[in-house]
DNA sequence: GTCTATATTGAGATAGAC
DNA sequence: GTCTATCTCAATATAGAC
């Protein structure tokens, strides 16, 4: 047992990389970019500092990298959500149901991402989140206009029909951060996009002018 | 004019804590509470640091003193509404129609309030967002509840009702931070809210169940 | 690869003159 | 009320031993 030049034991549980990863993540969700320190980063990983300058080069290295690892598994799910079928209905709540599984898996990124990218820098580094945003944003729109085409959808403001989603996605998400309690999740977000498509106003006679604008 | 005391010259242009007020919100808002220095802020006023520890005590103070006069004014748009006559609609559309206005006006508030109610608190001390929440949650709560008495909405979950119509609250807000070249704004949230009281799906002969759940 | 110890910078806050 | 000058503390980052 002795002997052996210590080589597997440093790493006590993951890799320490992996480890400061995690810890990074959460405390930069927890408390902001410039607010989270390296002395905590390390501290809660067990290391010390010149370990972080080790694998990641400064503060903004391992910002960039748990960014990034996020925003990959975010562009699989979508477009992996892309060459569904079904309609257009069905397509909808299923893709926003996936987004949502991504989202409180990692939920920890999303609130990260969410307050740097509606709320000031922070003093953190470019991050282009204005990409992820497009991207959810033009895989909605596209399954919209499919609908309107097969009639599934009124004719109208495709555009604006994606914002009321998206609006639903949000307010979830946002129920998410903050008020957990309330449990909305999944089911919530389903009932939402339900009252949506249907509206929640009782038709009257009054519509003749179809649906455009 | 010589011989008279200085008293009327101090104040170049508004007074002092007026400007102090007015450059520290815009600085919060673009750059963050923790991120935004007092060097900056007086600077900006065209001051020196003592003048601000002169007025407010610290930098929590002028931040809370900030965030109390917004909110003061959101309370007093809030409150104006609940005397409003009309249909469901219309003092839905008004509600958010006026409260979309005053965050237009105090957008910057808005932006900071936003950040630290969604985001990390970054240093900033305490104060009281979800009642700001709240206070809107409730008073559209009550016009959809007399819009399913008066049989002007569907009978349903008047909760899940109130989240779609916040969705599109949120949704605009959030363009007007991050896309204003969009140009959502006022049109726009007309647009989403007819879009949510109608519904965007053609309706089909499947409605028997009625809106319970 | 990981440590201890330290360099360096800039923040919030204040003392004391005017 | 407003200034100049300064205190104190904590942050990022690094040098150099092991």
């Amino acid at each position: 047992m002795v002997g052996r030049k210590a080589k597997r034991d440093i790493p006590p549980e993951r890799d320490v990389r992996e480890r400061l990863i995690v810890v990074a993540t959460e405390l930069f969700a927890r408390k902001g970019y410039a607010t989270a320190t390296t002395r905590e980063i390390v501290a809660a990983a067990g290391v010390t500092k010149p370990v972080l300058y080790y694998y990641f080069r400064s503060k903004e290295g391992i910002y960039l990298e748990l960014m990034q690892r996020a925003f990959k598994r975010f562009e699989d799910v979508v477009e992996a959500s892309i060459t569904e079928s079904g309609g257009a209905e069905e397509r909808l709540l299923h893709l926003c149901d996936q987004v949502f599984s991504l989202i409180v898996e990692k939920i920890d990124v999303v609130r990260l991402m969410y307050s740097i990218y509606y709320g000031p820098p922070q003093g953190a580094p470019f991050f282009d989140f204005d990409a992820v945003h497009l991207k959810l944003f033009e895989s909605i729109l596209q399954i919209v206009n499919e609908g309107i085409r097969k009639k599934e959808f009124r004719r109208g403001n495709a555009d604006d029909m994606t914002w009321a989603i998206l609006g639903a996605m949000h307010i979830i998400m946002e129920n998410e951060f903050c008020h957990p309690e309330l449990e909305l999740g999944h089911g919530g977000l389903e009932r939402i996009l339900n009252l949506i498509f249907r509206g929640i106003s009782i038709q009257t006679a009054r519509r003749g002018k179809g649906g455009k604008r």
